[in-house]
RNA sequence: GGUUCGUUGGUCAAGCGGCUAAGACGUCGCCCUCUCACGGCGAAAACAGGGGUUCGAUUCCCCUACGAACUGCCA
């Protein structure tokens, strides 16, 4: 068979060759050890927490090497697009504070461009022609059924399922054959001839998990679709070999394919990079776990985060103690550096899927969240208030003292930092008596079954006779009123004869906040009443009087 | 079915032939304290199972079990 004929057949309007390529896209001049990494989604419009997470690590290896982290949009399949989604993709990562160094945007270096796979169809098929011209390509005619015939024929045999060897019978057209059916109109893929034999085993060195041997790659796979557009594996070798890319980091569903990108590489004479396979985060389900899915788990996605105004710094925070677990112990030692001065290893990254822990992420929340001042947590809660909570939205920007105020409350008790909040809308569901409307205001009081109600009411009707709410000694009057109850004003003393009395001080303490905030847990409780004022304050022990004590 | 990877407390995890098997989150208890917190101290809690190799295995090898990924003209 005469390859060059048959490649001219095949691409009669392909000039270009690889050389040209090369120099179109020269090796990227940088610092030894400099790594080029990239995140490259399909376009869906759709972040998953995996990804970020993926982005986070590629953009950091990148960075601390003195490296490059671009952007590329892997739109080989039209049924997967989203209109807008790759700005959607660069906006969500934008506010991790992931930005990319090249990309399909504005402002982008273009030595490399173009960046999305659906505009270099031609750099593609020149790459595929030379292949044939060196009889290491050819086309198919197989249609979807001839294919599934083969699978089944595969399947009773119980042999490797695929279109290679014997089963690849196409491989052995004459360019007669081939030349007919073209002239027929029959549509075709182009497949890879591949020099793998069967028992040959080829081997991987991961950072992560080290060596591992696989069967060589014997499958002829598609290279081109029918439709001239690529596959993801034979974009993935001629994107990273011409956008120089040498340090590629992905998931770790890719492993299995490695042997056919190694191939790949080979046959088009690319130098390989160098590979990196991260495991993904899980989901607990039953006994065992699964990867988080974007059909059933809404925490699946970035936008749940941001939709519950967890900050940015605190999910790249969680996500960084899941890619090195010593991450929260180099944080705690360096406490005045950021993230950003942390070095990442590829070594110690897990080798096993992560769960994925709410209640951890919530902790590393909250202490992030202890680190704002309160200015910038205004700033913060504004940003999120002001796409997902109107109405907090409305009293910081009226008020923006008091709101301020309120902040500070619940970020300080007298001079402790508190670490309530996690995200911000726990505002309005841990602090709504702070955030909330009288009116819109729902109690759910949480009061503990040991008071009776008389108790209660005889608390309340004690402590709305003088509410001292401008008293400096407010807690001592708390104990002197309790005391007049009989109810101990040192919880000490209580402890070593709780029967001579009806309780002490914190029950006294307890039964007011209930009244005031409806829980049983909160911040100052004086100053939670100075900053609602006395008449909402009295209004809300009558309403106690009125829902609990009766 | 085949290929490959994985399996240390409830969760995330150190560990790389010799330890009473780190630490963090969570749970529980105690202490501090002007209530709630914050903080401090402490407790319970683990090497999937079975064979080897070795003076000695959580660490190395094999098998089993369980889990995961891949096995497309999807990425």
């Amino acid at each position: 068979m005469d390859y060059n004929k048959l490649a001219e057949l095949i691409f009669p309007d392909i000039k270009g060759t690889v050389g040209e390529l090369e120099e179109r896209f020269p090796k990227r001049d940088l610092p030894d050890g400099a790594k080029v990494t990239r995140f490259a989604p399909s376009p869906t419009g759709y972040m998953h927490i995996g990804g970020l997470y993926a982005a986070m690590i590629s953009r950091k290896i990148a960075k601390q090497s003195g490296g490059v982290f671009y952007l590329r949009i892997e739109d080989t399949d039209k049924k997967r697009e989203v209109e807008d989604g790759v700005n959607e993709i660069i906006n969500s990562l934008k506010k991790f504070g992931l930005e990319f160094d090249e990309g399909p945007f504005e402002g982008s270096p273009d030595v490399y461009a173009p960046y999305k796979q659906s505009e270099r169809k031609e750099i593609y098929q020149i790459c595929v022609k030379a292949l044939m011209k060196k009889g290491l390509a050819y086309p198919c005619f197989a249609t979807p059924e001839e294919l599934d015939a083969i699978r089944a024929e595969q399947e009773k045999l119980k042999v490797d399922i695929g279109y290679y060897g014997e089963y690849a019978i196409a491989r052995n057209y004459t360019y007669e054959e081939i030349e007919e059916k073209i002239k027929a109109g029959m549509p075709y893929v182009v497949r890879l001839k591949s020099p793998g034999v069967a028992g040959n085993y080829v081997r991987y060195t991961d950072d992560i998990r080290g060596d591992i041997d696989m069967p060589e790659n014997i499958m002829d796979v598609v290279l081109l679709k029918s439709d001239g557009i690529p596959t993801y594996h034979f974009a993935h070798a001629v994107d990273d070999h011409f956008m120089r890319t040498n340090q590629v980091i992905r998931g770790d569903e890719w492993l299995a394919s490695y042997p056919l990108h190694k191939q790949l590489f080979e046959v088009c004479g690319f130098e390989q990079p160098e590979y990196v396979h991260i495991s993904p985060i899980m989901k607990a389900e039953g006994n065992g776990k699964r990867k988080l899915s974007k059909r059933k788990d809404p925490e699946a996605a970035v936008g749940f985060y941001q939709e519950q105004g967890y900050p940015a710094e605190s999910v790249l925070e969680y996500l960084m103690t899941i890619a090195n677990s010593n991450y929260e112990e180099w944080h705690a030692a360096n406490q005045d550096k950021s993230i950003d001065d942390f070095v990442l290893s590829l070594s110690k990254m897990p080798v096993s899927g992560a769960l994925f822990d709410m209640v951890k992420l919530n902790d590393v929340s909250k202490e992030m969240i202890s680190t704002f001042d309160a200015d910038t947590c205004y700033d913060k809660i504004m940003d999120w208030a002001d796409e997902y909570d109107k109405n907090l939205y409305e009293f910081g920007t009226k008020d923006k003292e008091s709101f301020i105020k309120t902040i500070e409350l619940w970020k300080m008790s007298g001079n402790k930092v508190r670490k309530d909040v996690a995200k911000w809308s726990d505002l309005t569901e841990m602090f709504d008596y702070l955030y909330v409307p009288d009116d819109a205001l729902k109690f759910d009081y949480e009061v503990d079954e040991k008071y009776t109600k008389e108790q209660l009411a005889e608390v309340i009707n004690e402590y709305k006779k003088d509410m001292f709410l401008t008293s400096e000694n407010w807690f001592a009057d708390m104990k002197v009123m309790g005391e007049k109850l009989g109810y101990c004003p040192n919880v000490k003393e209580y402890k070593k004869a709780p029967e001579q009395y009806k309780g002490s001080i914190t029950d006294i303490c307890t039964i007011v906040r209930v009244a005031v905030t409806g829980k049983k847990n909160s911040p100052d409780l004086f100053t939670i009443m100075s900053v609602i004022g006395k008449d909402r304050t009295e209004a809300r022990l009558n309403r106690f009087m009125e829902e609990a004590c009766k």
